[in-house]
DNA sequence: CTGATTTAACAACATTGTGTTGATTAAGCG
DNA sequence: CGCTTAATCAACACAATGTTGTTAAATCAG
């Protein structure tokens, strides 16, 4: 049943694997060709074609190893014993992050794959930021920075927009807008300081 | 102060918006080439890199264009008369998605330019979402599909962290994981139906 | 351990896209 | 009208792609 697999092949992976992570820190990803990868690899560029069939594909494997180690810290802490209470998955997801620093800000910031996708959310971030400074009486000020309120409410309607328009619609438009604004609006509500609940 | 632009120029520059959105709605962005996008605006290809030096540049001028109808569709709201007193931007945002579903489909799905930002939002949100279900009581129903809660919090998540990371971590991971935390758990709360405080 | 079989790795190939050049044509501007 | 400059065209060297058939190495049966 369990077919053992080529040693060849779990060695061209893994160097494949490396090789990418290794460029993608001091290269932007779409500058990095399969010539490189292989290159770095001191593998010939035919053998890439035998494993993935594009960097794309590449990048996702190695991307989702990174993840599982991740989500492997993450489970133990859910059956092991809590070393501190404070452990949440989002904490131990900032952690991950910070440790492979290099990977995530290359992987992520302005020319990396997501250049289009970070300046939509951008977009949508300095226009809501804008909007609350607006809206927003001088007496009442807000418990976080409000960059990082109006990241979380543009992520969060990127995010639906993009689920939503990829799955055909299956909502109106209208349920859609009252759940983003449900959601973002109570959470909001939390972070200000000094609104009328607040003076009881 | 305001030269007129040659007339030449903002033709060519409007054919090469207009190839590269009808490209989009029909191949992928990565296939689409350079020659591509000249060979259906009937221009040479050298002219392109007289207005634009790579395919991403375009591509931004051509969504900035996009955001900018939608925003003066909001900002119109702000200063005529509000036909429906529900016409938030949160809505115009998807009433507008709805109407380019093409265009935002080709660029938002799977094998589009964010592919990759899509599959780590995706599994973000499908931990979430399993994590959701074991979590929550039988008696406990959410007003909102979970699927919805899951992207929010999921794209939440995804866009403080990106921001983070791009701006060189400026805040602890505690206190980041804290604000998504609060964020996103008060958001939630506001979904729950049947909880303690709702037993009145 | 050994030979037969499988298949990974390789070198070489034709093809396609890129980015730039210099000379020519033609459209817009005052 | 004449000046300016955008667009065209052909040609270029270069880089990356994806696919050949061949060679070498690992696996497995006996």
């Amino acid at each position: 049943m369990k077919r053992k697999v080529d040693r060849r092949i779990l060695r061209t992976r893994r160097l494949l694997n490396e090789a990418l992570l290794a460029l993608l820190v001091e290269r932007d990803y779409e500058n990095i060709t399969i010539q490189d990868i292989t290159e770095q690899a001191d593998l010939n560029r035919a053998t890439f074609y035998l494993h993935y069939s594009s960097k794309e594909e590449l990048l996702v494997a190695a991307l989702e190893e990174q993840f599982d180690e991740l989500v492997a810290s993450i489970e133990d802490l859910a059956t092991g014993q809590p070393i501190w209470e404070d452990q949440t998955p989002e904490l131990m997801t900032f952690r991950h992050v910070a440790e492979h620093a290099p990977l995530y800000k290359a992987l992520l910031s302005e020319r990396g794959t997501g250049y289009i996708i970070h300046r939509i959310i951008g977009y949508i971030a300095a226009y809501g930021e804008a909007r609350l400074q607006e809206e927003l009486p001088a007496n009442i000020e807000l418990s976080f920075p409000a960059t990082l309120l109006s990241m979380h409410a543009a992520g969060s309607l990127f995010a639906l927009v993009s689920w939503w328009v990829t799955n055909d619609m299956p909502y109106s438009p209208e349920y859609m807008a009252e759940v983003v604004l449900r959601m973002c609006n109570e959470g909001t509500r939390a972070l200000i300081v000094g609104s009328e609940t607040a003076v009881s």
